[in-house]
RNA sequence: GGGCGAUUAGCUCAGUUGGUUAGAGCGCUUGCUUGACAUGCAAGAGGUCACAGAUUCGAGUUCUGUAUCGCCCACCA
């Protein structure tokens, strides 16, 4: 054994163990070692990530799932790696460059390509290295990385799979455009927000009508006007009966515009007129469609007018509305304007406004994938943790609308579809390696689809593919499908169902048998943490200020079952106070064991030597054990980590250490050994509970008292096994004594009460004695007596069956039968007496003068509410005191 | 517009199938350099469990409604 320390140094501690714990292979796993699997992959952080409290957070619950499972014996890895985020790293790459003076446009494709490689062998690791630092038991050799070579040949197979099954399709849609990183976005990563906006009323006026006779329409966006194809009216709708066949002028533009009856219109909303933009609107498309109307795109890439815009071409399309309006008011075409609330779709990387817009694009059929993943849920093939987001997954499931996939940047997968440029083929293909000819023709001459796909469609493979798929790997085989999935809800739809949708056509089988979804972390306000608004607490300023045990301890113990985590600096205190309080524990018992360790393998215990304390702590390390397991299966990890520390703070150190120092530092050689045994084999017990959230501080401990004669690492000592009370009884521990313990505990307790009732100063001793309530009771705290007295901080402590007081003396009613209070024969009573008698008249005096005051009626009916309600309460705290006094008095 | 979550001590939150006296941490009050630990020990104050009904012998817990806050989803221009 290792003398300790006086504090505990995790700065040096934390380092060292993290790397030889990389040197051991612990965290390495091999199908071929055999056992039950147990499988994690971890959801890839964004290579341009930095460490915050959500990893944290997920980060740690991930640990104390895998190191809790490789403990009990199973293989068990943990496939960590990271995400190429697509756009999100294009704009950092690209934000990098126009600090040089450049843009992508400046150089080629494949220089641009450099650019972001150079960057992510740089920086891309950093997350990971961030990971480190908190402990994570990930198995390092199997990193992988959404865009290395195998994971890009996961993604060309299965795009190849759902293009000849015809679930993959090129088509002219309307879609979410971000003018700002010039690409298509699928649905959900559009973020929609309220915003207060305007519902301008415009006037378009009939051809060849009657003076001034014309349609008034509502819109938000009045540019769009310049794309109007027709106006649409509701066919029941009688205001606009007379309209039917008519043609309307286009204002500002003079195009002629027909009107049309659809359905779609309601009546109700604005003026029960529709401007239709079929290039711009999801709705007026469909209407479109059905009125084979023409569209009429008058938007660039980059959000300004194009040349369909006439003399607006070139406006930014922000400008150009303010333009529109002003020309219409002009024109006196503009009929009102009303404020109105509407959603408004933001980009999800940069938060720019964005446009719907009709662009031909790359889809993935989804219905057929969802129905499969529906079914799944509701066999219970895998389930949520909590279960109410079954609601949300079915809802969005049931909903599913097909999914574009295709990017216009250039980092990411591109898009294997090739085209035959051969006069007269045009033949289309997708390959899963680059072709050198068009399969149809045999030409040479083709070209590749400049698209790259949505970030997601290689994250949807994760599961599968960073275990060797499309490969039939050992690995594969034996850890798919994985256990559990530890992630946020933000990403539910992004990632989650779609895993499950991938997992279910490529492998046939759920990708996870469980998904726990843990809330969010925010700021003491109850803000999500984020870099812009300046409330973000580093979790490695956590680690250097306190240390990583104690970051992983707090967040965990902090998060209840899926819901969020509100976080400030000082509730770090929470777990650094207890890693100290264990180390110090472990310090004071070791400094009492003389020489090393005893045996604590399977340590057998002396039922003639074992104590009702021993067996009690004994028992409760079972029942904790046995807590623990219950919690972590159901994922109340925040009830695990509590439960720990109530065992090993209050029910170890504040009851089993005191009780131990008797043995410590008396002379009976057997008990005192006893009494390690059964410490060594709490506290290595208590440190395997604890390991699994608290790593760094239970290595160090596990090495420095000499349980590496258990096993080499707490990485890979076995986890406690409960007993029952049936196997706890084979070994000596009894209910009985159990319970005995506990009304010990209590006792004592209720005699600190009395203690300070009767305002006894701590180093101020007295007698107790015990009524007991029966005689077995009597014979089992007689022969315990001596324990009493640290607790009660008394020099004796008698046991009387039929105990009579001479005089009126302090009692209390406890578990084990009524508890009398003396201080004679620890005081000067002449002196007390005559302290206390003053006391006693002066309170008295206060007493009556108080009940005086509160007989008066002028006193009750004109002083304030709370004045009276002050006396009262005053004068129930003096007849307390008068009354304590007097029984004190007496009893002298 | 639809859905979900929250509302319990000064603050932040637990409270697992309904069951004596509703818990914890922090903060606060009082007292302790008690031979591991002041990042500690002992004692204490503090709650009409958001509101209104209903079910029940019994409700913080179940049901209905209301209010406030937060989140998610949504193609009414």
């Amino acid at each position: 054994m290792t003398e300790l320390p006086k504090s505990y140094d995790p700065k040096a501690a934390e380092p060292k163990w993290y790397q030889w714990w990389c040197e051991k292979g612990f965290f390495h796993a091999e199908p071929s070692k055999g056992g039950k699997p147990y499988s994690i992959v971890i959801p890839p952080p964004n290579v341009t990530g930095i460490l915050h409290m959500g990893h944290a957070l997920n980060e740690s619950i991930q640990d104390v799932l895998v190191r809790r499972r490789r403990m009990q014996g199973f293989n068990t890895v943990w496939v960590p790696g990271t995400d190429h985020a697509g756009i999100a790293t294009q704009n950092v790459v690209e934000r990098k460059l126009k600090k040089e003076g450049k843009t992508r446009w400046d150089m080629s494709r494949e220089d641009f390509l450099k650019e972001v490689w150079a960057w992510k062998e740089q920086y891309g690791g950093t997350i990971l290295n961030q990971l480190r630092k908190l402990g994570n038991s990930c198995d390092w050799d199997r990193t992988r990385f959404t865009m290395d070579e195998g994971l890009s040949r996961a993604v060309a197979e299965v795009f190849c799979r759902l293009y000849d099954k015809k679930l993959i399709y090129r088509g002219n849609y309307i879609i979410n455009w971000c003018p700002r990183c010039c690409t298509a976005l699928s649905d959900e990563e559009s973020e929609h927000e309220d915003e207060a906006g305007h519902l301008w009323h415009i006037r378009y006026p009939v051809k060849d009508g009657r003076k001034n006779e014309c349609v008034v329409v509502a819109t938000t966006r009045p540019e769009t006007l310049l794309g109007d194809t027709a106006v649409a009216v509701n066919s029941r709708d009688e205001r606009y009966a007379k309209l039917k066949g008519k043609t309307l002028v286009l204002p500002l533009v003079g195009r002629e515009i027909p009107v049309i009856e659809d359905d779609y219109v309601d009546p109700q909303f604005g003026t029960g007129a529709v401007k239709v933009t079929p290039a711009h609107d999801p709705n007026d498309f469909e209407m479109g469609r059905r009125h084979d109307l023409p569209s009429i795109n008058v938007m660039t890439d980059d959000a300004k007018m194009n040349e369909n815009a006439g003399p607006y071409a070139g406006l930014d399309r922000f400008a150009c509305r303010d333009k529109i309006v002003a020309d219409l008011q002009a024109a006196g075409l503009l009929v009102k304007v009303e404020p109105h609330q509407h959603a408004v779709g933001h980009c999800y990387r940069c938060h720019t406004v964005v446009e719907p817009r009709l662009s031909p694009q790359w889809f993935v059929r989804m219905k057929p994938l969802a129905r499969p993943a529906i079914e799944a849920l509701k066999e219970g093939r895998f389930k949520f943790v909590p279960e109410r987001w079954n609601k949300v997954y079915l809802e969005w499931m049931e909903n599913i609308r097909d999914w574009c996939i295709s990017r216009q940047i250039w980092w990411g997968h591109r898009i294997p579809v090739y085209t035959c440029e051969a006069e007269g083929c045009g033949h289309e293909w997708a390959a899963r390696t680059a072709p050198d000819r068009c399969p149809k023709c045999g030409s040479e001459k083709f070209r590749q689809d400049p698209d790259v796909l949505d970030t997601w469609f290689s994250s949807w493979l994760w599961p599968f593919s960073t275990l060797g798929w499309p490969e039939q790997t050992e690995s594969l085989k034996f850890y798919y499908p994985t256990s559990d999935l530890v992630t946020a809800p933000d990403i539910i739809f992004f990632w989650v169902s779609r895993m499950i949708m991938a997992g279910l056509e490529f492998m046939g089988d759920v990708p996870f048998r469980r998904v726990y979804l843990h809330g969010t972390v925010r700021d003491n306000q109850g803000r999500k943490m984020s870099k812009s608004l300046g409330n973000s607490i580093d979790p490695l300023d956590i680690i250097r200020d306190f240390s990583a045990d104690a970051l992983r301890f707090s967040l965990i113990a902090l998060t209840a079952t899926g819901q969020d985590v509100y976080i400030s600096k000082e509730k770090f205190e929470l777990g650094r106070n207890f890693g100290t309080k264990i180390w110090n524990a472990a310090r004071f018992l070791q400094m009492n064991t003389p020489g090393e360790a005893p045996d604590v393998r399977a340590p057998q215990f002396d039922p003639a030597l074992l104590t009702a304390d021993d067996q009690h702590i004994i028992a409760r390390l079972h029942r904790l054990i046995a807590a623990c397991d219950e919690h972590i299966e159901r994922c109340r990890f925040n009830d695990y980590a509590k439960a720990i520390l109530e065992f090993f703070w209050h029910e170890y150190c504040d009851w089993y250490v005191e009780y131990a120092k008797q043995p410590f530092y008396g002379n009976d050689p057997a008990r005192k050994a006893e009494v390690l045994k059964v410490m060594h084999y709490i506290l290595s017990r208590a440190l395997c509970l604890l390991h699994p959230i608290m790593p760094f501080l239970t290595e160090e401990l596990w090495q420095d008292m000499g349980y590496t004669q258990i096993a080499e690492s707490i990485v890979v000592a076995p986890w406690p096994k409960a007993l029952d009370e049936e196997e706890l009884l084979a070994q000596g521990i009894s209910p009985e004594a159990v319970a005995y313990v506990d009304a010990k505990h209590a006792t004592i307790g209720l005699a600190r009460n009395l203690r300070a009732d009767y305002g006894l100063a701590p180093a101020q001793t007295a007698d107790f004695i015990l009524r007991p309530a029966d005689a077995a009771t009597a014979a089992r705290v007689s022969a315990d007596r001596a324990a009493y007295l640290p607790h009660l901080r008394a020099e004796k402590f008698e046991v009387e069956m039929d105990y009579a007081p001479a005089k009126a003396m302090p009692s209390v009613i406890t578990p084990l039968g009524t508890l009398f209070m003396s201080l004679a024969g620890h005081i000067d009573v002449e002196a007390e007496k005559k302290r206390l008698s003053e006391q006693l008249a002066k309170t008295s005096q206060e007493l009556e003068n108080t009940s005086k005051r509160l007989e008066n009626v002028n006193f009750i009916s004109r002083a304030k509410p709370e004045v009276v309600e002050q006396a009262r309460a005053r004068r129930k705290e003096l007849q307390e005191k008068r009354d304590k006094l007097a029984t004190l008095l007496e009893s002298l």
